[in-house]
DNA sequence: CCATAACCGAGACGGTACGTCGTGTCTTACT
DNA sequence: AGTAAGACACGACGTACCGTCTCGGTTATGG
């Protein structure tokens, strides 16, 4: 079976897309959110005039806004941490630490929060989100888990899935849906530690 | 400058504002967003149009579509659960339940993200939702986890406003970001059992 | 009677259209006519821009360039001549003189060029302005050949269109068709006499 | 400045231009003209995919669309009729039956319009056509009334250039002023006697 | 009790962005 | 060097909303 995978193989006639048209769309994009545009404010057309680039040639790449800004999330994906740490505890401290700097930025948490309106009225798009960056930070998470599991420092009787939204959604409900100001640097250890010792004193 | 609270001090001469309007404009835009139009397609024309209203009487009450859904978020904010159960725990998974349900209804939680994609770009619009309907069902939260404090079903060594993180955290993410079908019934459940006994083994 | 014509008596609700937006749309025509701009370089983009007009108050009033483009026309249309004359001929040359001068004037002449070239496609565009515009001069010079012919001036024996066409053809045809330069002041009496003699020599 | 009349030299290296894409083009504008596509609504673009060529062939060859049309009209010329009928008379109706004819051409029409509402803007381009089109046709015409002029049969004291106008502009002008409907066959005669006769009553 | 003033619906206003199409130029691989 | 294909920057197309503004008409009150 040949190999095809995710890359469609287009026509090679005519003049190739430019891939400097490329970096200057996705540019663009990230120099006018972080110029605080809003997202809303967001449109193609300034997009176009921001990159110095024809607006058929954004549309000839994406469809629409939210396809070109779900392209820019993933241009924005940096590898998730990866970091085998000394100890379970520690890991999950890191994991959290990378969602909290993350959060941090603004054009990060901007495109985030734009995608999370959208995604309702477009679910195949947010599907293909999740699908492409947050499965894989999941799935980091997942197996510092079960490794905490083999290791005997985490409850074997609890489904995995439910053990890391316990970890990561006290984490991703303060830093995307409270606050938008800076979040304590001790939040990841004190949410780690708390969710490890439980909120009922122990014998 | 004027004292510009909620309750705005108009002249009271001339017509009075037809409470007829408010309802009709409210209702509008609910009833589009059930309609599944997609919260960045609604627009104050066909707000005004679905309303059968004129623009100018929507422009009259309202300074732009931000601060109009931020009313009808209010208008649609039941008063919170507020039922003392017979344990802590069971408290607990109520008020996950609340947010379980809440988070399921397609208008709410369209609103919601709605809110959270704005919130960058208008701070105090932000602060005010989070004022008025946050701050009250958060405030139960806390009332409860004090209680379980005080009757040594919670740790007292835990920052309550953490400890109401562990627990609202995990359900938040699920409703909000990550799920946008069905959550299973048991959820809550799990999440308060999961958080009160810890991710650790005990003894 | 009400006098009514052909005035479409439209809705009395809302704001009602601003005459002076229709006086800016047709004097943006006119100006950018005579300033050369050459009649499909004419733009409804450009045309709004140069009226101070936002682009939907122009397609409010006209479906398209072309429906504007006769309004323009019929703005322009001077009542025909309707000088009777000392005699038949001086009146032939009148009228004739009339057509000369129009056709001198840039705007009116590219008008009518773009006219000619869109009536093969919009035959009701072309018979309304047909029948606003031309008819009219048709029928004074129909009833000067009448009148000519009652006095004994002009043949009886032929038909009044044909004869018609006979005197104002060439000058149609010179003005519109071969030349864009000047055209002779005598020329009007040359037709006039030449079509009156004949091209036979007379015994 | 180089001589740029009709035979450009071109480089004699490298693969000659394909005689087919010449034709190809030429063809498609005909088609397309005859689908009843509106002149105005001819583009490159159209003409390129019509014809099964790329754009820069098209553009290689003539530098604009109203260039390529002139070219088509010249290709559309036919040999003028050249008939030297039994009389001045006749040939003079016969001359004025091949405009009628032609002017019910669906696309030789169209062409002629365009070429119209084009020559204000570009006077060259009509100054061409007229050199190389219509100059032989009037040339035609002329020599029949030089003829008649010789014979006795034809006024001497009259421009032969005044002489044609009058005999061809009552044509024309019916022909793509006026009417976009069949012309009477009868026409032609009646014009060339009505001119040759005079429109007075004759002593 | 009626004038006044703010309300109401409708919809026009100058703008901006939408997504598409055509312009004339360019860049591919191929002939 | 020519060819088909098609990308490129640009700019016009006709539509939809924005937030403001005028219309004629409606409804409470206060003089």
């Amino acid at each position: 079976m040949t190999e095809e995978g995710t890359a469609v193989v287009r026509a090679v006639r005519g003049r190739p897309r430019s891939a400097a048209a490329d970096r200057a769309i996705i540019g663009a994009v990230l120099r006018l959110l972080e110029r605080g545009i809003g997202v809303g404010a967001l449109s193609m057309e300034g997009i176009a005039r921001e990159a110095g680039v024809g607006k058929a040639t954004v549309y000839r790449r994406w469809p629409g806004k939210d396809a070109l800004l779900l392209d820019v999330m993933r241009a924005l994906d940096e590898p998730p941490p990866e970091v085998r740490g000394r100890s379970v505890r520690e890991d999950l401290v890191e994991i959290l630490e990378g969602l909290r700097r993350k959060g941090l930025a603004k054009r990060d948490s901007a495109l985030l929060r734009t995608m999370m309106s959208h995604f309702h009225s477009h679910p195949r798009l947010w599907q293909e989100y999740h699908d492409t960056v947050i499965r894989a930070r999941r799935e980091t998470l997942h197996a510092v888990l079960r490794r905490g599991v083999a290791e005997g420092e985490i409850r074997s009787d609890l489904d995995v899935e439910l053990l890391g939204e316990l970890f990561v959604g006290p984490m991703l409900s303060r830093a995307l849906l409270h606050e938008w100001r800076e979040l304590p640097e001790e939040l990841s250890e004190q949410i780690v530690d708390g969710v490890l010792d439980g909120a009922r004193p122990r014998g």
